[in-house]
DNA sequence: CCTGTGATGACAGTTCAGTGACAGTTTGAT
DNA sequence: ATCAAACTGTCACTGAACTGTCATCACAGG
């Protein structure tokens, strides 16, 4: 699941580059040149981040703005205003508004990106990297929360604890020594037979009727979290 | 309780500059010349924004950017970076680090005040006005009151205090040490099951029969205000 | 068919959060 | 100043969740 971008820009060479430049990057990308259809669009699918020309047709850039940041749904899109004006007061403006970066043409593709990473990565930390992603499996370290295809799980601290020590180390096989030194601590006097208990219980906790089982036990070795 | 800069500039003018447009904005501004110890401020007191300028003396700003997004206690804080190495090449370099914003020498003061405000509003949790909003939850800081599903609530001044801190961290949890620091001040030496008995105190004071609690209870772990 | 290793269910002990009570303190009204 | 109501921090207790270990079963590999 890519994140999306929503290009609203009118100038059809600059639009095209933009998307062009974005789904390199890896973005689901939309666009439109009209701000009236820009509001439908973002009704109809919110996009991730939104970059929008000052000057476009119908409806100004900043009145756009102006209307995503009215409506609860759309308030916290990140969006990137871009135009010719190069003014202060322009910029300050558009800032003043709700754009949370302003960014004036001529400008760097390159930069751009950027730009609208680091916006991503503040609003959609998922996206980031701050979680923990494996397959279906996603773990939340800042909100202790652990999700199995959306759907959120329960665990007791040490399944917790042991599905990031597995989820850090992906398509490693960690013998029953290493997870309890990760686990527990270095100087634990705890029965290696143990770690089988918890393995058990990570499972039943993360595994519904159907789901693929994504710890893969290698005899006399250890446990693996890879995708069998 | 208004927002916190700290400014991290070795050109004193500039920082002065700086500093004085942002007390008069409303800010409480710290500030430093020096890399390390603006490691060692933010440690100490968690800033809401840094600025932060690329040359310093003793680490480079990029460093200190590195630093602070390592520490899963600083790695949210929203860093403005402040160059005169104006070239592509760097500007990218400060965003893939963790800076959310590159602003380059020389630069409008007001158009830097304008970016940093943009970047509080983002790392603000949802604003409704100058409201803080959770849910069906709001807390209005300025009249000390809160509503559940628009019906008014009575807090006692602790019970506000805490309410008021998990709504400025929703989707976090927070450990009672944490919430003892946030609610009671840094140095207060109070038990830390006494934050049990005021959360108990808050969850009766804002569910009504029916209401899911948002107060969650992570086991070993704390308190996390969060949907579900 | 053995053997060794992992899986499983049960269990007792431990830890941890929820709860009601209470005494001391603060606050605000009179 | 006085008093009642509200608020605060602590405690003891309880029940639930969690933990580590063990005995036993299942099964893969030789």
């Amino acid at each position: 699941m890519n994140p999306s971008v929503l290009v609203v820009e009118d100038d059809v060479a600059l639009c095209d580059l933009l998307s062009w430049n974005l789904s390199a990057e890896g973005y689901d990308v939309r666009s439109t040149g009209d701000g009236e259809e820009a509001l439908v669009m973002v009704r109809e699918q919110a996009p991730d981040a939104i970059i929008l020309d000052w000057m476009i047709e119908q409806v100004p850039g900043i009145e756009v703005c102006r209307q995503l940041r009215k409506d609860k749904e759309t308030a916290r899109i990140p969006i990137v205003m871009l135009t010719a004006r190069g003014e202060e007061e322009d910029r300050i403006r558009g800032l003043k508004t709700g754009a949370d970066d302003y960014v004036t043409k001529p400008f760097s593709p390159r930069e751009l990106m950027a730009r609208i990473e680091a916006l991503l990565r503040r609003s959609r930390p998922v996206l980031a990297g701050d979680n923990l992603l494996f397959g279906d499996i996603e773990l939340d370290p800042t909100s202790h929360r652990v999700r199995r295809d959306g759907e959120s799980l329960h665990l007791g601290p040490t399944e917790f604890k042991m599905l990031r020590y597995f989820m850090e180390r992906p398509n490693r096989v960690l013998s029953r020594q290493q997870i309890l030194d990760g686990v527990w601590g270095m100087d634990s006097d705890i029965d290696e037979r143990t770690v089988d208990v918890h393995i058990r219980r990570l499972r039943k906790a993360i595994n519904r009727a159907g789901d693929p089982d994504p710890i893969r036990t290698v005899r006399a070795a250890g446990y693996s979290m890879d995708a069998n």
